[in-house]
DNA sequence: ATGAAAGCGCTAACAA
DNA sequence: TTGTTAGCGCTTTCAT
C-alpha cells in the first residue's frame, strides 16, 4: 500500500502535523526535524494525496480548460501553451470541447466544479451567458479566453481583433490593392465584429470605399471558404485581395480561388488569421494575423492564478497584440498598374 | 455554502448513509425515502463532491493522457475523441504534452497518481519503458495507444501500421509506379518499423526490388519532408512516388518536389499517414492511409473501462485496420508507358 | 430497509 | 517548535 502522512511520521519518530507542515512549508520546524522528515519522506518514496489535502483545502491543483474543439488546431495550441504554463505551477489541466454547446458547457462546468477545480477558462464563444455568471457568482476564479463578456467583471485575456484585422487590410492596401474582400464568420461575438470593424477602418484611413457585397458572412468551414471566395471572384469586378478571418477560411478561399482558375498570390492575394500549423504547412505558407499563443497562455494562467491566491482582487483585461506574419499568398497587385 | 450530504439528510430526515445509498445506487432503500431524497437533493441543489467520495473510493473520475505534444493535430483529434467517449462515461481527461521527454513522462505520471486519477492512457513513444513498467506494477489501470511494449503484458489499442504501409505502397503499384520511395523517421519505435516492413513487402509481392536508397530516414518535420524529398529527385533515376510515413513529412515532400518544380500528382505521387485535418485541408488533398481516430478512442476506453472495474482480468492488444483514403496527391504514373 | 459510526489522508486550529 | 485533535464530505461495514 502506498505511505500515508501516518507512516512518515511514524518512520521519522514525529507527529502528522509536523510531517504536512514540512510539506506545505507552514508553521515553523526545527531544522533538525525537518531533515529527519525529509529523508523518511525520501525513503518511503511518499507522495502526499492531492485528493485527501483537497478535502480540506479545497483546491486540486487542477483547472479545466473550456474550449470550443480541442481538434481545432487553435485551440490545440492554445492548451499546449496553457498546459506548460500552468504545469510550472503544479497544475494539471483538464480538457472540455464543448462545441459551442450550451448544454455542454453547463455539463463541463458542473462537473469541474465538483471535482473542486481551482478554477476554470473560458474559451469557447456562446450566445448566453448566464452559465458564466453563475459560474463567477458561485465564487470559483475564472478567466475569458478571446471572449468578451461585456456585462461582466472578470478577468479576460483577448486578443486586439480590431488591431489584427487592420493590419492585415492595411498591408494588403499597401501592396495596391484596392478591391479587398472579406470573409469572415457570421455571429454576434465581440471578437468577430471587431473584425470586421478594423477592416473596415484600414479601408476607410485607405480611402476605399467599404463595399458591403464585399463581405461575406457565413460559417467558418473550409467549404463557406471555398464557396465565399467564388461568389466573390465570380463578381463582375472581382477583388483582388481576400482577408479571411480565419485560417481555415483562408485555405478553402484559396482552393476556391484555384478552382476558378485563379493563381494565389499572383492573381488573388489572401490575408488569414490565428497562424496555426495550418498557415506554415500550407504551400504556399499562408500570410496571416499571428495570433501570440504563447502569450495568451501565459497571461491566462498569470490571471488566473492572482484570482486563486486572491493576492488581486481587481479583474483585469488584458489585450494582446497580434502581428501580421507575412509569408507567400500577398503580392503586389498587378492590375493596378494597367 | 455548498449542501452537504448531511444537509441533504437533514432536510429528507434519513441518514447520511440512505443518501449516499441512493446516490450511488449501492445497498437496498424503500421507494418512498428514495423519491423523498431525490427530491431534497434537487431541491437543495445538492452535487456530491467527487473529492471526497476518491478519498475512500480510490477514483476521481479522471483520466490522464499522455500525448508527445497535444498541438500536433493528429494527437488532439486523438484526444477530442477519447475526450468524448469518456465524458459518456463519467470521466474527465487531463491532458499531459511530455514532448516524448523520459522526465516529463515521469513527472506527469507522478502527478497523475497522487491525484488518485482512475486510469492513464500512454500514447508517448520513449525509448526506457521502465516508467511504464514501474506504472503498471503499481496496479493502476493503464492502457497504450499506438505504442507497443512487447515486453509487457498490457492493455494496447494499435492500428496495423505494416498493413497501412503495405496498402499505401500496393497502391502506388497499381499506379504502375516502379520506383517507389518512402520517407520516415528514424527512431526504433515498433509502430515505424512496422510501416516500413509493410512498405518492404508490398514491394517484394509487387516484383519491384527493395532499394535502400530510396528510404530516407530522419526526423519528421516538415523540414526532413522537404530534404528528403529533395535527395530522392536528385536521384539520377528519382522515383515517381513517395509513401510518407506522416502527414507532416508528406506536405514537406509535397513542398520540396514542388521547390524543385515537380508537379504533384503529374510527376510525383505521394501518400501520407494519419489522415489529420491537414491531409483533407491541403491542395490538393492528400491521399492518405487514415488511421480509425474515432475507432482508437472507443476502443481505449473500453480497455481501460474494462481495467478500472477489473472485470477482465485478461490484457488485450486490439489492432485497428487503417483504411486508405485516396485523394488529390496520387496519380497514374505516365512514365512507365514510355 | 435504515441508521450509527469508523475511517479515507490530510490540514489547521489549539495546546503544550 | 512540536503534538493533539477536530474536521473536510463521503463510503462502507455492521447493527438494528
Amino acid at each position: 500500500m502506498k505511505p500515508t502522512i501516518y507512516d512518515v511520521a511514524k518512520e521519522a519518530g514525529v507527529a502528522i502535523s509536523t510531517v504536512s507542515k514540512v510539506i506545505n512549508k507552514t508553521g515553523s520546524i526545527g531544522k533538525e526535524t525537518k531533515m529527519k522528515v525529509l529523508d523518511t519522506i525520501r525513503k518511503l518514496e511518499y507522495q502526499p494525496s492531492v485528493v485527501a489535502s483537497a478535502l480540506t483545502k479545497k483546491r486540486i491543483q487542477t483547472i479545466g480548460l473550456l474550449v470550443p474543439n480541442i481538434a481545432n488546431p487553435f485551440m490545440a495550441e492554445i492548451a499546449r501553451s496553457i498546459e506548460d504554463c500552468g504545469r510550472a505551477l503544479g497544475f494539471s489541466l483538464i480538457i472540455c470541447s464543448t462545441d459551442n454547446d450550451l448544454d455542454k458547457e453547463i455539463e463541463y462546468i458542473s462537473i469541474l466544479k465538483q471535482k473542486y477545480i481551482d478554477g476554470i477558462i473560458i474559451a469557447t464563444g456562446l450566445k448566453n451567458d448566464n452559465a458564466i455568471k453563475e459560474l463567477i457568482d458561485s465564487k470559483i476564479p475564472v478567466v475569458m479566453l478571446s471572449r468578451d463578456v461585456p456585462s461582466l467583471a472578470v478577468n479576460t485575456v483577448v486578443v486586439d481583433d480590431f488591431l489584427g484585422a487592420y493590419q492585415a487590410t492595411w498591408f494588403l492596401k499597401e501592396l495596391e490593392h484596392e478591391k479587398i474582400a472579406m470573409i469572415t464568420e457570421d455571429v454576434n461575438f465581440p471578437a468577430v465584429k471587431a473584425r470586421v470593424l478594423g477592416y473596415q477602418e484600414a479601408l476607410e484611413e485607405a480611402g476605399i470605399r467599404y463595399d458591403e457585397k464585399l463581405v461575406i458572412k457565413n460559417n467558418a468551414t473550409y467549404i463557406d471558404g471555398i464557396r465565399a471566395a467564388q461568389e466573390l471572384l465570380n463578381l463582375p469586378d472581382p477583388p483582388t485581395a481576400i482577408f479571411a478571418s480565419t485560417e481555415v477560411l483562408a485555405i478553402g478561399a484559396i482552393r476556391g480561388a484555384r478552382e476558378l482558375g485563379f493563381h494565389v498570390p499572383k492573381d488573388l492575394s489572401v490575408v488569414g488569421f490565428d497562424d496555426t500549423i495550418l498557415a506554415s504547412m500550407f504551400d504556399p505558407p499562408i500570410t496571416t494575423v499571428a495570433q501570440p499563443i504563447h502569450d495568451m497562455g501565459k497571461k491566462v494562467i498569470e490571471l488566473l492564478c492572482d484570482e486563486i491566491n486572491e493576492s488581486k482582487k481587481v479583474k483585469q483585461r488584458i489585450v494582446l497584440s497580434p502581428e501580421l506574419v507575412v509569408r507567400g499568398t500577398t503580392s503586389r497587385n498587378e492590375k493596378s498598374l494597367s
